[in-house]
DNA sequence: CCAAAAGTGTTGCCGGTACACCCATGG
DNA sequence: CCATGGGTGTACCGGCAACACTTTTGG
């Protein structure tokens, strides 16, 4: 029985943080919803399978993607071994595919249905790296367009983290600690004051 | 092809971190050095290989043993994928099984030889895992007698983090976080004053 | 003029680190 | 008496959390 790899994608929505599941029109488990994966092709390495998948399902590539941990007897038919990985991205840059028989979804992760093949352990497990990376990384990277207010990345953190942080607090650490900078540009949105633009100083996975 | 496991079973003796080793008989690459593993046996968890590898090898169950990471296309003929596992046990509770095919021993990672199936990244990852866990985690019981000195449990961190550490602080962190406590009793040894033994809290891994 | 988000400093506390000496024992 | 490891307290520093008001803009 050939290995399999599942991707758990996490995206930030106004709804929340978020996970994209599939909607199972074969068997085993149809109409049952599950994460984005499948069996490894021959000759294919783990970490190929992972970016194809993920650019299957979303459209995009050069993000945040890890492997997370690998589990077995999951009760799949189709694979006793199952690589998992996790990956960050950018809402907006995402295009679902939709078809007939292929309905990807996002789901905010406090709002989860029944998933097929204890896939809500897997995703519990990815929800807690990404809590702890979030913390002491810059993946967030992956989940902000390339320049971006500093309350926008807030928000970004305040939703995974699920509590309120201090402003001035979040810049002097994000600033001050070299995560990102200012780019120099401002933005104008609605009716506010023009805000200043940062970026990552790094755009790859980076012990801070 | 099935999936194998392999276990980097690490120890602390006086000549440094060490690390389990076997000299392989077997095709592909005898004579070289490899870290103990093999193929996963039919309707075998990938937990259970583990935990059976590593008491095959050195006596020892109900230790400190985790999943490390999962590799593939390691060049070894029997397997395309190796989930890695690893383990911290006490030197003195190993008894290796010496064969005249099957020759385990314990390397300092500062001076190991040559190794099959690129076990060298599988090594360096592990180290770099335990180094890590070592400052958050209580995970040192696992290399330690059931009871200790402090100045034991000190020299396992020096030798671990490669780095001297001040008497008072260490002591007073480990026990002030709630790591190890006092078992009351005294130890004497040698041309000493005698020592207090103290032991871990909890033998479990623990995030401090 | 009002609503909404942007931006900005200071203070206190706690944890971590640096540092040196006396004590008990066995040989 | 000496060699060996056991055991103890203090002072400084830096990072982190708590805390409130003014500014700019569009409607």
């Amino acid at each position: 029985m050939p290995a399999a790899v599942i991707v758990v994608i996490f995206t930030v929505r106004q709804d929340g943080l978020s996970v994209l599941l599939i909607e199972r029109a074969a068997e085993p488990c149809p109409g049952q919803w599950a994460l984005p994966g499948g069996v490894l092709q021959p000759g294919e390495s783990l970490d190929s399978a992972a970016i194809r998948k993920l650019a299957d399902e979303t459209g995009v590539s050069d993000v945040f993607l890890e492997q997370l941990y690998t589990f077995d007897r999951l009760g799949d038919g189709r694979a006793d071994i199952v690589v998992t990985y996790f990956a960050l991205v950018d809402f907006a840059r995402t295009r679902l595919r939709s078809e007939l028989t292929w309905r990807p979804a996002w789901h905010p992760v406090g709002r989860l249905p029944p998933l097929a093949f204890e896939n809500e352990r897997i995703v519990a497990y990815a929800e807690e790296r990404l809590r702890s990376k979030l913390a002491y990384t810059n993946v967030a990277y992956s989940l902000l367009p390339q320049r971006f207010t500093l309350t926008q990345m807030q928000h970004v953190y305040e939703t995974i983290l699920g509590e309120q942080l201090d402003k001035r607090n979040f810049r002097r650490r994000v600033v001050g600690l070299g995560i990102v900078q200012e780019t120099g540009q401002t933005a104008k949105q609605g009716a506010h004051r023009p805000a200043m633009l940062y970026e990552f100083v790094s755009r790859r996975p980076t012990v801070v």
